[in-house]
DNA sequence: GTGAAAGCGCTAACAA
DNA sequence: TTGTTAGCGCTTTCAC
């Protein structure tokens, strides 16, 4: 069923179909409304290749996730409900997101080539920035409108988008030193990503803030999962003296860093101060209730994809070209892990 | 940069450097080397919706998810493995895997009418299926070549591949009786979700080849998260006298259930039997360690996409034509949550 | 307000 | 072995 059949069936031309089913002016609203009605009634949807060739664009969005160790289990959990946001806005207007995989087998850089290459996609959201990272350079380059979720030492005209690690690792070792504490350990990521160098920024301005050295051996790097918050408790568990407390970048380490304590006999909040990263549907769960920071990830869909509308050529209209770099702000959650006080549940 | 400008480049004809590239026979190896080397040189990458127009295939497949509240947060790490089997036997074949987001207010079928009508994919993983999906209707009825994550009531020649929920509740429910249980609960989806059915039709008949009768008092709809899992351990608590097994369906339940168990003072294994549904890097860190079900959600991924292959007429000569109705075995994985013993950590 | 026709980038059939 | 050309489905200009 393609628009021929379409006007060969209604026995006008297909000049006059495709104008109708467009919305264009210059046609008879009678006319427009056989059109429509025949449409609808053979399931008639327009072949997108055609449209594509065509225009020169596909009216999709590709919002690139790579599934690495790190994200692999734990990643979609993110992304989902910023699939949502992103999405939310984007149906107003008539796109389409897909969420394009990458493997743990292929070289980010050329998958973005491919994609770009054939004409995929009309822009793009990346995500996982590294901090030297290639694609921006690739994309700057070629000229894909694209916005990124996490900053990048890789500097260009591009909008971007980041949660507020500084702002994390200010608010939780200015909290945790006004509760006392002067070891104050990290969990980071292991891998290159951007987030890890601007939290540990944040954290060495935040201690020095609080007049507290700087002390290398505090910084526990690991993966971003489960088993990454278990490492991390094990080396915890082995410094002498043990830090009495510790900051996670990481929503799914906690999980694992609660396990490893009780196995120890230890408890969050009375035997050491624990904070954690996002607030998360598991975190919310965890006895005793773990401090951590909430954000709403619909809305940094929202905002990321209003990005997206800003650097599309085609909704200069509505979204007038403009660069965004922004910070998202997380808000602490005050809990039980932190500090002594009247946990709950677990004797 | 088209194929047009290329052939220009090295002043041969745009069907001898299409040949070149697509590795036809009849090119001299020079010819070919040359091409190839300026393609490479000048980044060219074939335009997709001219190849897509002109041959009447996209060479990418679809996998739709649709992010309702059962899978915003948690349906996230459930896909992402799979998603990474998928495409690990589809990068061998040149397909690339895309996911097709449709978003919570969207009518899935029509997303789907679209996503089809555009040709935007040559074929299609879909997934939640229901007791009733009007989904296989229009694609069998369109010839869409699609495989099915999930059985459903809905009839036809499809491929589909599911998990054992039967199984999974056959051994639960007998591993239970053996430790002396007799009011085993169960937690299932609220939604229409056809392995809610399965599971249910799998426990009935455990329980009648156990010699128990069944009491739908016992059968404890809720969503599939962990807010669900609080709820359903909230409605055992409210029970009189109070279940002393319950078996969840869904991994993301275990959570929010123990925390609901802590709250009451009642410690899984000791005061009640828990049988979780699919092992995950959640699961695996509780405190008692739950006793569930593994799954390499890799491995599914393999057979979705080998499956997927050999519906589409593009691959008959490598995948034969083949209807898959397969359904995957789960493997029980002993914890501490079902039967009194040493658990580990909590007093 | 409508029809005719060009052409987007590509592949495949055919001619040379 | 290579060049030429038709045409995939669509939108858009240009006549009418």
């Amino acid at each position: 069923m393609s628009i021929r059949d379409l006007a060969r069936h209604l026995d006008i031309s297909i000049g006059t179909v495709s104008r109708a089913l467009n919305g264009k002016a210059d046609v008879n609203p009678e006319t427009r409304e056989r059109v429509l009605e025949a449409a609808k009634r053979l399931g008639y949807v327009p072949n997108q290749s055609g449209r594509s060739l065509r225009q020169g664009t596909t009216n999709t969005i590709g919002f690139m996730i790579e599934s690495t160790i790190e994200t692999a289990d734990a990643g979609g959990s993110f992304f989902m409900p910023v699939f949502e946001g992103v999405q939310s806005v984007f149906r107003r207007h008539h796109l389409d997101l897909v969420a394009l995989l990458c493997g743990t087998d292929e070289d980010p850089a050329s998958y973005l080539n491919r994609v770009v290459g054939r004409r995929f996609v009309d822009g793009l959201i990346i995500s996982a920035t590294m901090r030297h990272d290639p694609r921006i350079d690739f994309l700057l380059e070629r000229k894909i409108p694209f916005v990124a979720l996490g900053r990048s030492a890789t500097r260009g005209d591009y909008s971007w988008i980041d949660l507020d690690f500084e702002g994390v690792a200010a608010t939780a070792v200015t909290r945790l030193a006004g509760f006392g504490h002067r070891r104050i350990a990290i969990g980071t990521p292991a891998s290159d990503l951007n987030l890890g160098y601007v939290f540990l920024d944040g954290y060495k301005r935040a201690l020095a803030a609080n007049g507290i050295g700087f002390d290398p051996s505090l910084i526990l790097p690991a993966n971003g999962n489960e088993e990454g918050g278990y490492q991390v408790a094990c080396r915890l568990l082995a410094q002498e003296p043990m830090p009495t407390a510790i900051i996670l970048v990481n929503e799914n380490m906690a999980v694992g860093l609660y396990r490893r304590l009780y196995e120890a006999g230890l408890q969050p909040g009375r035997d050491i101060a624990v904070i954690g990263f996002r607030e998360s549907t598991q975190s919310r769960f965890l006895s005793p209730t773990l401090t951590c920071f909430r954000i709403s990830l619909r809305d940094l869909g929202i905002k990321l994809a209003e990005a997206m509308l800003s650097a599309l050529p085609a909704f200069e209209g509505q979204y007038p070209r403009e660069t965004v770099e922004l910070i998202w702000p997380m808000q602490l959650v005050s809990g039980e892990s932190d500090r002594p006080g009247s946990p709950s549940g677990l004797a």
